[in-house]
DNA sequence: CCTATTGCGGATAACAATTATCCACGATAT
DNA sequence: ATATCGTGGATAATTGTTATCCGCAATAGG
C-alpha cells in the first residue's frame, strides 16, 4: 500500500494556493519552483486537480492556478481521490470462484465477506481525510510552524502571484 | 493508493486454513490450485506469512501449512502488514524544505502538518482492519455465504488437509 | 495585429515495483 | 532410498510510476 508522490506535491499546492489573495493566480512553474519538483510532471498533476474542480487554471500571460473554492470546502480526501484516482485500494479479484472450488454463479450473489470488511476499512481511512480542510492544514501551519519559514511561503506567494482583470468566474 | 493481488491470496488462504483440523497441514500447492493462483508466486506470500509468524511451516511428505495460532488471534491488520510491510503509506519527502523557500534546518524541527494528518487517517484504517478477525470473517462465510460454496470448501480441504505425527510446536 | 506567456494534451522514455517462473537445496515421512 | 514439500536465490516478464518534450489553444499587453 503506497500513495504516490504526486499527493504530497498536490497538498502543498493547495495550501500554497490558499494563501494567495483574492482571485490571483500562480504560475505553475513558481509552484514547481517553491517545492523543487519537477515542473513538467507537477504540471499532470495539477491539471489532475484542475478536472477535479479543486482548482481552477487561467491561460495566457498573468495566467495559473487558484483555488476553485474557499478553503474551508476542500478537503484532504478530495485532493488524494482527485490524485490517486477514486478506486478502492483493495481489489477484489473474486478469486473464491477462480479454483476447482467454483460451483454454480448463484452461489456467489453475495459480496465477498472479505472485500466488504477490507472495504469498510478503507471507509474510515477516507472518513479520516474527510475530516481535515485544506483551511486547517494552513491555520496549523501559520499557527505552529515557525514563523520564519511562514513569513518566506507568505513572500514567495507576494512575488509570484498575479491579479486578474476579470472577476472570478461564475458559478455554472 | 492500491494494495498488491497478494493481500486478497493471503486472506483467503488464512481464512482456509483456519478450517483444517487440529494441526494438520495443508500443502502450498493445493491453496494454489484452490483459487487458481499461481503455485511459484504464492509460496511467496505463503513465505511471507511464515515469516511474520501468522501461519507454520512443515516440511517434507506430508507437509504443507498451518495457521500459528487460533483464527481468533489473527486480525485482518497482521496479515496485510505481513504482505504489504508496515511502512505507512503516504510518504513524507519533506518537499516543504526542498525549493527556495527553505530557510535554517532549525525552522523545521516541528513534523510536516500534511504529514501528520496522513498518518492519522492510516492509523484509522489500520486500527479498523485490527477490529476484524480471521475468525470473523470464517464466521460469516459459514453463517451467509452460500452453503453449497460452504460445503465444497470444506470437502476441499478434507480432501488436501494431512495430519501430523508429531504434536503442535511448543510456544516459545 | 503581433508576440510572449501560460495551461492542455498527447507521445514517449527512463525508472521502479509488482508479478511470475525456475532451480538447487535441506528436511522428512514412508 | 526416494518422493514430497518448504526455502531461498536468481531471473525474467509485466505493469505502473515518474519524468520529459513538443505542438496547440488561449490571452494579456504593446
Amino acid at each position: 500500500m503506497k500513495l504516490g508522490e504526486g499527493v504530497e506535491a498536490a497538498i502543498h499546492c493547495a495550501a500554497t494556493l490558499a494563501s494567495v489573495d483574492g482571485n490571483s493566480t500562480m504560475p505553475g512553474a513558481a509552484l514547481a519552483e517553491c517545492f523543487g519538483l519537477s515542473p513538467s510532471y507537477l504540471l499532470k498533476h495539477l491539471n489532475q486537480l484542475t478536472a477535479a474542480r479543486i482548482f481552477e487554471s487561467v491561460p495566457g500571460p498573468a495566467g495559473g492556478y487558484r483555488l476553485a473554492r474557499a478553503a474551508e470546502q476542500i478537503t484532504l480526501l478530495d485532493i488524494v481521490l482527485a490524485i490517486e484516482g477514486r478506486e478502492p485500494a483493495f481489489r477484489c479479484g473474486e478469486i473464491r470462484q477462480r479454483g476447482p472450488v467454483k460451483i454454480d454463479p448463484s452461489a456467489y450473489v453475495k459480496p465477498c465477506g472479505i472485500n466488504v470488511a477490507m472495504l469498510k476499512a478503507e471507509r474510515a481511512y477516507r472518513a479520516a481525510l474527510a475530516e481535515v480542510k485544506l483551511s486547517d492544514i494552513v491555520a496549523e501551519y501559520a499557527a505552529e510552524g515557525d514563523p520564519r519559514s511562514y513569513a518566506a511561503s507568505c513572500a514567495f506567494v507576494e512575488r509570484h502571484q498575479r491579479p486578474q482583470k476579470s472577476a472570478s468566474p461564475k458559478q455554472i
